[in-house]
DNA sequence: TTCAATATATTAATATTGTTAATTATTTAG
DNA sequence: CTAAATAATTAACAATATTAATATATTGAA
């Protein structure tokens, strides 16, 4: 048996950037076996050697994405204000993220897994990911008593809410049905949850 | 050419039912073309007699489907103390309705039509189907002095996005775990949002 | 009423999908 | 260098949506 050797790995690298690369060009729908495997240069049975099913490589995506996602948040909040600045700027940036790769979006919050309980891990990582992009400006923000314990956690919760709600209708929906709509609501609806107390 | 008859519309009518049927027992995933046409008592092709493709199908039952919800709401809130009470149960109802159904809320929010603008009237009653189904409250709220125009609105867009927020991450990604937990939270949520002033 | 014209429904066929089985090619051990 | 193990490929199957070809009703006029 080859069992997990460097060559196995590779070999999934393959498939899984084939993979990636589809997600992030044509979206989730232009993922096929076939599709895959071509781009990656082998048969689509040879998918079958490194992966149970299709379903379990394109949630594999989910970790590189999510890595791709927060080097894209941090080149857009290095210079940002600490603080509650820090946290608008980086909640901004992770819908822009998704908004232009709604493939991206549709891989973290619609794909359903095959065997939910099996992914629970990874669903785990994408309910909790905004929340750990902020989580250092956040304890910031308490240390320096602009926010109380409780105002964060309730700010956190519904910032936890709210983006998958306003990208889902923005990108799924059309509603808002411009960009700019959006941004601007986006805009509004951080600044109230932030500066209320 | 029949053109609109009483047949047409009969015979439109049967192949809904059967979607109607299937989206609300089994979900989205187990809607097909053979799946309807057998339960509607047809053969598959005739389904293009009367439809162009699956899709336009499917998204037929939108209407019935929003009726459907909202009788479910009105049976849950008929006693509901008038003003942000009812908002507050209309808010709850519209949730339980989905997580009874969560086949119906795939069909809303998750499902994609295959030509979108064609369908953007039906995208639109999805969007403010909330805001319908609470706006005799707000003005009510805002003839008797219990909250401004302008916090309505706000309040209005922080519940659009609320609940397609939390049913997307409770429905797709089990988070919270439990119905209890997403119930606490959608309660508290819900709470904070029409408290504040 | 009967026969053509029309309208409607069905079966057959095509092109995709995911997945598994059978087969071929390649690598590895002795 | 051959035999065994491993890996990759082609063939095949079942299910999908859709279209074309065919069969069956229905209708309107003689």
């Amino acid at each position: 048996m080859r069992k997990n050797s460097v060559q196995e790995e590779r070999m999934k690298g393959y498939f899984i950037q084939a993979t990636k690369e589809i997600l992030r060009g044509e979206g989730l729908k232009v993922v096929s076996v076939r599709n895959i495997a071509e781009r990656a240069g082998y048969s689509y049975a040879t998918l079958y050697n490194y992966f149970s099913d299709v379903n379990e490589l394109i949630f594999e995506c989910i970790n590189d994405f999510q890595e791709e996602c927060e080097e894209f948040i941090e080149a857009r909040t290095k210079k940002s204000e600490r603080g509650l600045n820090k946290i608008k700027d980086t909640v901004i940036a992770y819908a822009n993220f998704f908004v232009q790769h709604p493939g991206i979006f549709e891989l973290f919050y619609l794909e359903k897994p095959n065997d939910i309980s099996r992914k629970q891990p990874t669903l785990d990582l994408i309910y909790n990911f905004i929340d750990r992009l902020t989580m250092e400006e956040w304890v910031y923000c308490i240390k320096n008593n602009i926010k109380k314990m409780d105002e964060a956690e309730r700010m956190k919760s519904e910032i936890r809410f709210l983006l998958p709600g306003m990208l889902l209708l923005y990108l799924n929906r059309r509603k808002p049905e411009s960009y700019k709509q959006f941004s601007t609501e986006l805009n509004s609806q951080i600044d109230y949850i932030l500066h209320k107390e």
